[in-house]
DNA sequence: CTCCTAAATGAGAATTATTCCTATTTGGCT
DNA sequence: AGCCAAATAGGAATAATTCTCATTTAGGAG
């Protein structure tokens, strides 16, 4: 990892009220560095090449910490083991129930169509944080990413 | 439960190709008249009361079948258990964080809304089995209801 | 820079959620 | 009524996550 990015992410946790320990550093990193909405061990296993003495169950900790301040989204599921997504921009979620992949779907348009139409609902008795769609299905060829254009 | 249901289900599953059992119709009948998607150990508190034989290890396999056989829908969440629906008309989840609770909300013009955006969109490598909008936030009085209107 | 302390971690036990195994039972068919 | 493939009960096994506690560390104070 870059100096410069070390430095940006140590800059996240401060101003989020976290201590900049190595394991946050090392598992934010990851998470940033992956587009796969990867699981808790997942990550362990990427962040253990490289800090091999960081602990599954700080990983864990971690990223309940991350959760918490809003640096990291944890993204549902149908099941297994959750997952994360270091993304915060919106964005949509492409679910392959065969295959267990989690892909990006940008569309700004959508985005746009959503927020609109939620902007003249009154809502009560919530604090809405957020508002995601899901695109449920199966993956055809396992190797090749989803289009949708 | 009125013999109508109870033959209504019994339907339901032969139609499904799935031999009617007990466990089976006890299990879709009580996710039927819950809306609160209950958990498997939820359902299976539930069951024992009519029918303390069916066990834990049942409510799970016969969970499986059932959303296999598209009679029930898994819901996403974020962790925890997994979670089940008996209403397969498309409809929006309010999820609220703090309380664990998955709402439903039904919105027939948001519905046409998204299914018509996609409706002129390319999608490969991908077949859709359904779409849904997750409304993610905390809810401030756990006794009430949340309201969207 | 060194010291101090609250906060975080590593290691492993414990808990929770789910799946698996196998002898027994049962629903649906003849 | 009898048959048999399929499903179940009960319990063991596994997977995922959380907890406990002795030790370490980040970051502020001096
Ligand atoms: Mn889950
Ligand atoms: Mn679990
Ligand atoms: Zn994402
Ligand atoms: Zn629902």
């Amino acid at each position: 990892m870059t100096e410069k990015t070390y430095q940006h992410i140590k800059e996240l946790l401060s101003e989020a009220g976290l201590k900049a320990t190595h394991p946050r550093i090392a598992v934010l990193h990851e998470l940033m560095l992956s587009d796969e909405h990867p699981s808790a061990e997942q990550l362990h296993d990427r962040v253990s090449r490289q800090y091999p003495s960081v602990s599954l169950g700080s990983v864990y900790r971690v990223l309940e910490k991350l959760v918490e301040a809003d640096l990291v989204y944890q993204v549902a599921t149908r099941g297994g083991s959750k997952r994360y997504d270091a993304n915060l921009e919106q964005h949509c979620h492409i679910y392959s129930i065969n295959t267990e992949e989690i892909q990006d779907y940008y569309d700004p348009e959508l985005n746009e169509l959503i927020k609109n139409y939620f902007h003249e609902k009154q809502v009560s008795n919530f604090k809405i944080t957020d508002i995601k769609l899901q695109i449920n299905g199966e993956k055809r060829d396992p190797k090749s990413k989803v289009t949708i254009v």
